[in-house]
Parts: C-alpha cells; sequence; structure tokens
DNA sequence: CGCGTTTGACCCGCGC
DNA sequence: GCGCGGGTCAAACGCG
C-alpha cells in the first residue's frame, strides 16, 4: 500500500514537474538547470519506488504486478481512494460494532453503514474527478508538449532565416533537410498522444514519446510497403493514422551530405524506424530491461565476429518491439543493444523506465533537435545540465533506421567511443560537446577525434550538439529513464543479463530497463 | 510435452 | 540483373 502510495505520489509529481516545466521555454530552462538535482532526484523517486514495490510485490503477484502496475501508478490517486476507504470502512465497522454491543443499540449499526456507504460514494466520486483531473493533466501536458515543439521550430525558423550563412549551400541544405524531417513530426507526436491510443491514462507520458518514434517508423513502412510486409503492417497497427501526417518518405537510401541538394530532402525525409541504441559494459549476454524477449534470429553480421542476436518481446502477443543484440568488435565487455518499436501493452515499472528512455531518446532524435537548436541555446540550454554527463549520445541518420545511441560506456573524461559501423553517426559527449555530424538524415560519419574541417560546419555542429543535448537534458522523461537505465546497469553488471533473457520483470533489486522503440547496448 | 533456442532457408532492399 | 547483406521465418533441437 505504501508503494503504491509512494509511487502515486512521485509520479504525480513527476507530472507536475512536466506540466511546469514545460510552459515556457526559458523558465523550462532554467527550472532544469536550477533543479538539476532536484528533478533528478524527483526522477530517481520514482523509479526507486517502482523498483521497491517490486521487491514488495513479489510476495504477492509478482505477475499481476508485472501485468498492471502502469496502471495502477496511473491510475493510482482514484485506486488508492477506492482502496483505502474500502479498508479504512472495514475497520470502523468492526470498532462500531464493538461499541454497538456494549451500548446495546441495534439500530446504530444501520446508520453507521449508510453512513459509511455514504461515504464511500462519496470517495468514488472524488475518486472520479481526481481521475478527471488526472486525464485532463495528461492531456494539457500532451498539447503543450506539442505546442513547445511547434514553438521551437517556428522560432528556429526564424533563426535560420535571419541567419546570414557564408555557407549558405550546406547549411540551407541541413536546413532544409532537418525542417522536413522535423515538421512532420509535431502533429505525428500530437496524433499518437490521441486518448485512442492510450486507453489507459497509466501509459500516456511514456507510451506518448515512444509512439513517436513508432510513427516515425510506420511512416516509413507505409510508404515504402504499401503492400506492406507483415512484420510492418503489424506494427502499424497500433496508431496508424498518426504517420500520415508525416512528410514524404521516399528513398531510404543513404544520404550523399554535402552535395546534392535535391536528392537530400527527400533522403532525410524516410525513416523506417527509430531506433535507440544503448552502450554498455556487460559480461551477460543481454541487459535485463524489464522486458520478456524471445530470440527469433541470430546472424552473423559484417564486420563482426560477434553474432548479431534478434529478439521479440513476448509480453504481450502482438507486441512488435524488438531489439538487437551485439557485442562490440573493438570491445567485446561492450554489449549493444537496440530497441525498435513500441510495446502494445502496459509495460512493468522497471521496463517503464527504459522505454522512456528509449522514446525520449528517439523523441530527441525524431524531434528534429537540429531546427531547434537555437532556441535551445538562446533559452540557455546546456549540456553540462545533463545529469548523466558521462552518457555520450549518438545520433546516425544512417540507412534506413534514424538511430539514437546512448554510450553508458564513456566517462566524461574517455575518448568517444570509435564507431566502426558503415553507417555514419555521429557521437557527441552530452557534456563536452564534440563535432558531431548530420543528425537526421544526413549520414556522414567522422571519428570524433577529428570533425569535418570547415570552422563553420563545426560550429554549426557544436551548436546542435548544443541543442541536443539540451533537449535531451530538459526532457524529463529521458533523464529519469536514462538514470534508471544507468544505475541499473552499472549497478548490477553482472545479473543484468539473465533478467533480459528470461522473464523478470521487475526483479527486486534490480531495476529494469524497460524498452521501448530503442537499441540498447551494454557493454 | 511445452517452451525457448538454434540455425539454415528465404525474402527483400540496395549497390554495382 | 546479380550478388550481398540485413532481417525474418520456421523446422529441428534441447532442456526442464
Amino acid at each position: 500500500m505504501e508503494n503504491q502510495h509512494r509511487r502515486e505520489f512521485t509520479f504525480l509529481r513527476s507530472r507536475d514537474f512536466l506540466r511546469h516545466s514545460n510552459p515556457g521555454g526559458p523558465d523550462r530552462t532554467s527550472e532544469n538547470s536550477m533543479e538539476q538535482s532536484q528533478p533528478l532526484i524527483k526522477e530517481m523517486d520514482f523509479f526507486s519506488g517502482t523498483s521497491s514495490s517490486t521487491n514488495k510485490t513479489n510476495h504477492h503477484h509478482p505477475h499481476d504486478d508485472e501485468q498492471h502496475h502502469d496502471t495502477k501508478i496511473i491510475n493510482g490517486s482514484s485506486t488508492h481512494q477506492v482502496s483505502d476507504p474500502a479498508v479504512n470502512t472495514g475497520l470502523h465497522l468492526r470498532t462500531v460494532n464493538s461499541g454497538m454491543s456494549r451500548s446495546g443499540n441495534e439500530e446504530k449499526p444501520y446508520t453507521e453503514l449508510i453512513t459509511l456507504r455514504e461515504e464511500l460514494d462519496r470517495l468514488h466520486q472524488d475518486n472520479r474527478k481526481l481521475r478527471s483531473m488526472l486525464d485532463q493533466i495528461t492531456k494539457n501536458y500532451s498539447e503543450l508538449q506539442g505546442q513547445l515543439v511547434m514553438a521551437m521550430q517556428k522560432q528556429a525558423q526564424q533563426n535560420r532565416q535571419e541567419q546570414v550563412e557564408p555557407n549558405g549551400m550546406t547549411r540551407h541544405v541541413a536546413v532544409a533537410s532537418a525542417q522536413q524531417f522535423i515538421d512532420p513530426r509535431p502533429s505525428a507526436a500530437l496524433d499518437v498522444n490521441n486518448p485512442s491510443v492510450s486507453d489507459e491514462k497509466t501509459q500516456e507520458v511514456s507510451v506518448s514519446l515512444s509512439n513517436t518514434m513508432e510513427v516515425m517508423s510506420k511512416e516509413r513502412n507505409g510508404r515504402d510497403h504499401p503492400a506492406g510486409k507483415q512484420t510492418c503492417t503489424h506494427e502499424d497497427g497500433v496508431d496508424d493514422q498518426s504517420f500520415q501526417n508525416l512528410g514524404s518518405t521516399k528513398s531510404p537510401t543513404k544520404l550523399d551530405e554535402s552535395s546534392n541538394d535535391e536528392e537530400q530532402v527527400p533522403e532525410l525525409a524516410p525513416f523506417r524506424k527509430a531506433r535507440v541504441s544503448v552502450r554498455a559494459r556487460s559480461e551477460a549476454p543481454l541487459i535485463g530491461d524489464g522486458c520478456q524477449w524471445r530470440k527469433y534470429g541470430q546472424k552473423m553480421a559484417k564486420g563482426n565476429p560477434c553474432p548479431r542476436a534478434y529478439y521479440r518481446c513476448t509480453m504481450a502477443v502482438g507486441c512488435p518491439v524488438r531489439k538487437q543484440v551485439q557485442r562490440c568488435v573493438e570491445d567485446k565487455s561492450i554489449l549493444t543493444t537496440t530497441y525498435e518499436g513500441n510495446h502494445n501493452h502496459p509495460l512493468p515499472p522497471a521496463a517503464t523506465a527504459m522505454a522512456n528512455t528509449t522514446a525520449a531518446a528517439a523523441a530527441m532524435l525524431l524531434s528534429g533537435s537540429t531546427t531547434s537548436k537555437d532556441a535551445l541555446a538562446n533559452a540557455g540550454f546546456f549540456p553540462s545540465m545533463v545529469p548523466y554527463a558521462s552518457t555520450m549520445a549518438t545520433l546516425s541518420a544512417s540507412a534506413p533506421f534514424p538511430t539514437i545511441t546512448l554510450d553508458l560506456t564513456q566517462t566524461p573524461n574517455m575518448p568517444p567511443f570509435h564507431r566502426i559501423t558503415p553507417s555514419s553517426a555521429t557521437i557527441f559527449p552530452l557534456q563536452p560537446l564534440h563535432g558531431f555530424q548530420h543528425l537526421l538524415g544526413h549520414p556522414v560519419y567522422y571519428p570524433p577525434s577529428k570533425p569535418p574541417a570547415l570552422d563553420q560546419l563545426a560550429q554549426h555542429q557544436t551548436s546542435m550538439v548544443h541543442t541536443l543535448t539540451a533537449a535531451i537534458a530538459a526532457d524529463p522523461n529521458f533523464t529519469a529513464a536514462l538514470a534508471a537505465a544507468v544505475s541499473s546497469i552499472l549497478g548490477t553488471p553482472g545479473r543484468s543479463n539473465d533478467a533480459a533473457t528470461t522473464n523478470n520483470p521487475g526483479l527486486p533489486g534490480s531495476p529494469q530497463l524497460p524498452q521501448s522503440c530503442t537499441t540498447f547496448s551494454t557493454n
């Protein structure tokens, strides 16, 4: 009970936080910076509450807990209101009865009973009110989120127009492509947030973001494969309507960056799926993320002696979420897990954390922080605010999927991991700021140590990095989820694997990483 | 016997 | 058009 209360409380608080921080751009910034520890604590509270609850719930219905936990959290306010009074009622009755027998008044119990019933009804009503309030808050949050994105885009657009670029060509292309990529998003994201998608209020926060990703992926699926492969169709099932709003899709082909403006633009839009990768050190074959997975394939990937394993989420029948797990060629102690898709079912608390992480990361990736960079920078976002500064985020627009990689293997002072993948990827430490490249759709890979020559380009990239890191940092969901991810991975290096492989959603003591549409790599 | 993993075959997209 | 590589399927296999 207490756990539930606590969960509920922290959840609501985090929502409050979201709500407050969202409305004002600048305010949000300052709030974030100033409260770096505070919000962090809140978020950590959320997850720690989760894990502790998991521990306790293990006694009774571990499964139940897993299946309905989210719902409870979301509906928390109401649920508890109901259950608590019920308990109290019982106690009251007993007390009353004893009192009764003494007094000898037999009619009093009925009166008491009636009174209690009325009380109960009243509580039910309160409960309903609270629910509706919660709904309202959730809606507001979604709306604000969408508005914020749009506002940032507008501002970025304005800034862009005002700016005189010596390197006009390149810049223009980048902007155009980014814009194209981004534009569709707000509407899509909002659409996805539609109540229709999330009947369960519980999922709203986490789902909304992850859906964004799904939207993107769907978009590509839908366009590229009108006929639709089974897999694609399947995934599209969740919320097809949303991806119609997305920009034109087309050739998923690789972007050749720089030279051809005409070709670049179309290339940017087409994303089959957003992916989130997590790199972490782990001896275990898998990281525990709170979900149940079934291996459905294994392949030798080119350029890597270590096989790549394919997993599918089995927590729900039609869950489209998949993940790929592969060890890093350079450092076999590093495990890379890549998540793709959105869960179509309630997630265990631990899984929610990861889901939020990946969703938020994906949202960042897809939200086109590129364009909003200036706005964010102006607003005063700085990477230093990122709680987990050691984490490296890598954006890759390579191939069909835009991918954001969360590198949990790095420490601030360590040189960024050197990526070998053919796909271009941009790595930027959340704190230090390395040059980062083509974001969304501009696959350009260069060693972190050697950013592309042009100073201006470097500058541009730097600002983008700022933007992205700031945006990521500013997203409570992301930071919270990331915190959970980091703590779970670093905290329980050894056993995380078991959890992931088999079904241990909500392992006691080991916060699990929820997965959504993200790539997760563990080292 | 049921369930999950393994593994070869197959499909599809992309580049040459 | 062909080959390559990534991703998925599904029969076979193994384990509890």
